[in-house]
RNA sequence: GGGCGCGUAGCUCAGGCGGUUUAGAGCGCUUCCCUUACAAGGAAGAGGCCGGGGGUUCAAGUCCCUCCGCGCCCA
């Protein structure tokens, strides 16, 4: 397996027959034997190429989508491990977060309270798996500790599930680096890392308004969000005026949040409104007081020009009652129902009597409830008319979001800070981007958000926030001195690990503590894949080799999400950008270019297509999806891309049958312009990949070996068997080999198993860690020849093919001469390389005419000759 | 509404710093061929006002403007 084993061939064993069958198998087994993918820790850093590789959620179903994008990232790595690089290539399971806990909700029938202590002795019910069996009984309540557990046993299935997948695609993924987020040394990594961004200030906690899942009962990131169109009823309310002015009608799709209004607000410039700024409304059956302010945000053309602000029925009312510092009427709760009891300033008798057949609905129920007040009261102009508008969900959620105040832990990420909204922008500029454009999509991101990233969740199977707070002779929290592990105790789970000088029977008691309930979003963990994967705070050489990594490849749909975010971290705790490039790969869509998901049921299985077509071939298809650019589903393309590897094996077992002429001259102008064109397409397969544009190297390489197949094997073929000589032969040969070496080496990244197995036929070691051609190698053998006579030659060949199947004929036809018009110059090439022409095209004669215009003039043997 | 990307052969896409004559490839289609690597193959052919319009230029698929259509991201 040295490196320089390649350029020695010691044998040639052909099999008779070559097939495609069982090479995934059998090869992965012996890479994994041999090793060849493990990461070589003792080289410099700039001899190392590192990944950070995205950790797919493995509690989703394998589907194309996942062999698409990872293999593009194998291509690079496979193309950078025979450039001579050590490749850290690891791999990790997202396995934290909901989508696990409903899963295992699901799987075992159980639900987790976090208040129940941890149960040593639980076990899985023994109806685990069997959705008929678990939905008979009720669900079960489990500790978070022992919740936890369940997760883990029923990712570890997942993960190797993944796991085979990714090793029959053929990834060549370091195996003994793996991780899982939600494992002991990442939990470690998150914790600390939050910690540390603790006492630097860069996060906080603070009772805040914040974007909260009613159905998940927890709080959500504005990188969660999803704008949805939903249908909604424009309410016309009167709004009286005080002081003898006159009444004021809004237009809100809320009515059931009047009484948590705290103001109306018109545009500045809406002379409609400008003579009411300064004054106040009552508001409705609540009668309530409100000012009647001015803001550039509100929009005179919505409705009648004027909106009441609640606390808080959007993200504008969060910016409104900030802005215009005003008071808080929380109305709605976590549950998405209206409280028991209105806010205090509803004190009319009235009011609080409307209020009560309120209270306890939910913000539907409550709104149609009100209308009818309303109604009843007279103050609604008319029915309520239907419109269709915009609503913020949480993207994995059905109920639209609410806007509770609550107390939640936030990193900083320059959503209020312009100076690090514009330092992270810069760090943008700082990398690379494939392909170029996806950067501004980054910038539009940070020059949009409008808060820091919300970090905190109310959920379970995450990793936990460590810290816990002091009880004070109330038992009230003290939150703003919260009690933190030592780094030597991480991880720590504070709802069931004690801080120091504490023991458990202090736990919720008076002068006592407790644990912060909460679980950190999935993304302030898969934030941390760089300094996760390359041992930050751990080992801290291998950190110096990899860190800042060279690649990060990913989906363009989550560059707001874990691209951003990781770069925040990497801003905050290395002063840099945690990577040099991103590479960011496009969706699967199916034959009807939608995007291909589990909910649309439009996914196609892979192993289905692997078993079909083999892993080559799959390969094959996703290496044709260019960086960034969707691409349908065509199961043609797995075809041609099985059809590519046949061709492999047949075109190595013709090269390799004839013998070895060993060392020696390629002598014959033919084998070396096919050389000089060879020098050519692996300069420029290089660039592509140096470039991560891994499509275009296969594109010129797929297109150079068919024409190589094609034309140049039929041109050498008589003189490689001897009919022009020894010498001629020779270097037939030589040139044959030269060029089959080159060729398997520039597929093997694209086709690992298919390439592996015919460079063994003549090579004791891996191509995979062969030394890749250069190009300048091949110019030398080249000498002065260009690429014209091979050129010349094909056309030539080209145009004999075309007169005989014009004709009807079998193509082993006679050409009893054979007349080629061309310019002076290319016809002093065609005779350099006439022998060969004459005896691909079975020419008689071949006659060269000087002339402007290439033609071809073909007689042909009589069909009772042939 | 703003930003980004994309409209090229029936289909999937290259070409995109202006100049290879007549715009490419693969698939599909048609015709032919079992040729001592390959019939899981090979050879050839037909098929395009390069989304519409305007402009810059000696020259535009390529650059600029505009409109139309599609997709994504964000409001």
């Amino acid at each position: 397996m040295s490196r320089l084993a390649d350029e020695t061939p010691s044998r040639a064993s052909v099999p008779d027959k070559p097939g495609l069958e069982g090479l995934e198998a059998k090869w992965d087994a012996e890479w994994e034997a041999s090793g060849i993918y493990r990461f070589d820790a003792t080289r410099p850093r700039p001899e190392v190429f590192s990944i950070d590789t995205p950790p797919p959620t493995v509690s989703g179903s394998l589907h194309v989508g996942h062999v698409f994008s990872y293999t593009h990232t194998d291509i690079i790595a496979r193309y950078r491990r025979m450039a001579g690089q050590a490749v850290f290539y690891p791999m990790g399971w997202d396995d934290n977060g909901l989508p696990t806990e409903r899963r295992v909700q699901n799987y075992y029938g159980v639900r987790c309270d976090p208040s129940m202590p941890y149960d040593p002795d639980f076990s899985a019910p023994p109806d685990a798996g069997r959705p008929s069996a678990v939905a008979k009984r009720s669900t079960i309540a489990v500790s978070r500790p022992n919740f936890i557990e369940l997760c883990e046993e029923l990712t570890a299935a997942d993960e190797k599930a993944f796991e085979d997948l990714f090793r029959h695609i053929g990834l060549s993924v370091d195996w003994t680096r793996t991780y899982a987020t939600i494992d002991a040394h990442c939990r470690r990594v998150s914790q600390l890392a939050f910690l540390e961004n603790l006492e630097r200030d860069e996060a906080y906690q603070i009772e805040a308004p914040s974007l909260w899942d009613v159905s998940f009962q927890t709080a959500v990131a504005q990188a969660e969000l999803d704008d949805r169109e939903v249908p909604g009823a424009y309410h016309k309310l009167r709004f009286a005026g005080t002081g003898g002015d006159d009444d004021i009608w809004i237009d809100t799709t809320r009515p059931e949040l009047v009484p948590s209004c705290v103001a109306l607000v018109a545009h500045p410039d809406d002379g409609r409104y400008r003579p009411r700024f300064g004054s106040t409304v009552r508001t409705p059956v609540f009668d309530v007081e409100v000012p009647v302010l001015a803001h550039e945000l509100a929009d005179p053309d919505k409705g009648t020009g004027i909106a009441m602000i609640c606390t808080f029925g959007d993200t504008a009312d969060v910016t409104w009652w900030r802005e215009l510092d005003l008071p808080v009427r929380t109305v709605i709760g976590r549950d998405g129902r209206l409280a028991a009891e209105p806010p205090p300033a509803v004190e009319s008798a009235a009011g609080r009597a409307a209020y009560a057949r309120l209270a306890g609905k939910t913000a539907a129920q409550a709104r149609t409830e009100i209308a009818t007040v309303f109604a009843e009261s007279g103050d609604i102009d008319g029915e309520p008319r239907p419109i269709t508008h915009p609503v913020k969900f949480f993207e994995k959620g059905d109920k639209p979001l609410e806007i509770v105040s609550s107390r939640q832990w936030y990193i900083r990420n320059g959503g209020r800070d312009d100076d690090l909204r514009q330092a992270l922008i810069d760090r943008g500029t700082q990398m690379n981007w494939v392909p170029a454009y996806m950067r501004a999509r980054y910038e539009s991101w940070i020059a949009g958000l409008n808060g820091d990233w919300l970090i905190s969740r109310q959920r379970f199977f995450g990793v936990p926030i460590p810290l816990w707070y002091r009880l004070d002779a109330g038992g009230s929290p003290v939150w703003d001195d919260p009690i933190r592990p030592g780094d030597a105790d991480l991880p720590v789970d504070p709802s069931a690990d004690c801080p120091d000088g504490y023991d458990e029977s202090q736990r919720g008691a008076p002068g006592g503590f407790i644990g912060d309930p909460d679980v950190m979003d999935t993304w302030a963990t898969s934030s941390l894949t760089p300094q996760i994967a390359t041992g930050w705070r751990t080992d801290e050489s291998l950190y110096a080799a990899t860190f800042p990594m060279d690649m990060r490849p990913q989906a363009h749909d989550i560059i707001r999400t874990w691209l951003f975010s990781t770069v925040v971290r990497a801003h905050f705790d290395a002063d840099g950008v945690p990577w040099h490039n991103c590479a960011l790969s496009g969706w699967i869509l199916d034959p009807d270019r939608k995007k291909m998901s589990k909910s649309r049921g439009n996914v196609q299985v892979p192993t289905a297509l692997l078993e079909r077509y083999g892993a080559d071939a799959v390969r094959y298809w996703a290496a044709c999806g260019r960086p960034g650019t969707d691409t349908a589903f065509d199961e043609q393309q797995f075809r041609i891309g099985r059809r590519l590897a046949v061709k492999l094996l047949n075109a190595s077992k013709f090269v390799l049958r004839f013998d070895d002429p060993g060392a020696g001259d390629i002598t014959e102008t033919l084998d070396r312009s096919m050389l000089h064109r060879l020098a050519d397409l692996t300069g420029e397969a290089t660039r592509a990949l140096d470039a991560f544009d891994y499509a275009r190297a296969l594109e010129r390489t797929e297109s150079f070996f068919w024409a190589f197949t094609d034309d140049h094997l039929e041109l050498v073929k008589a003189r490689a068997y001897g009919e022009h000589g020894a010498e001629a032969s020779a270097s037939a040969r030589r040139a044959l080999r030269t060029a089959l070496g080159v060729l398997q080496k520039l597929l093997a990244p694209f086709m690992p198993f298919v390439a592996e197995e015919v460079w063994r036929w003549w090579h004791d070691g891996s191509v995979h860690v062969a030394t890749w051609p250069d190009p300048e190698r091949l110019r030398a053998a080249a000498g002065d020849v260009d690429g014209l006579p091979s050129a010349v030659a094909a056309a030539v060949l080209g145009e004999v093919r075309r007169s005989k199947s014009e004709a009807k004929r079998p193509l082993r036809t006679e050409v009893l001469q054979a007349a080629v018009t061309d310019t002076p110059e290319r016809i002093a090439v065609l005779e350099s390389v006439a022998d060969d022409v004459r005896a691909a095209g079975r020419i008689t004669e071949l006659v060269t005419v000087g002339g402007d215009e290439f033609s071809v003039a073909c007689e042909l043997a009589s069909e009772a000759a042939a």
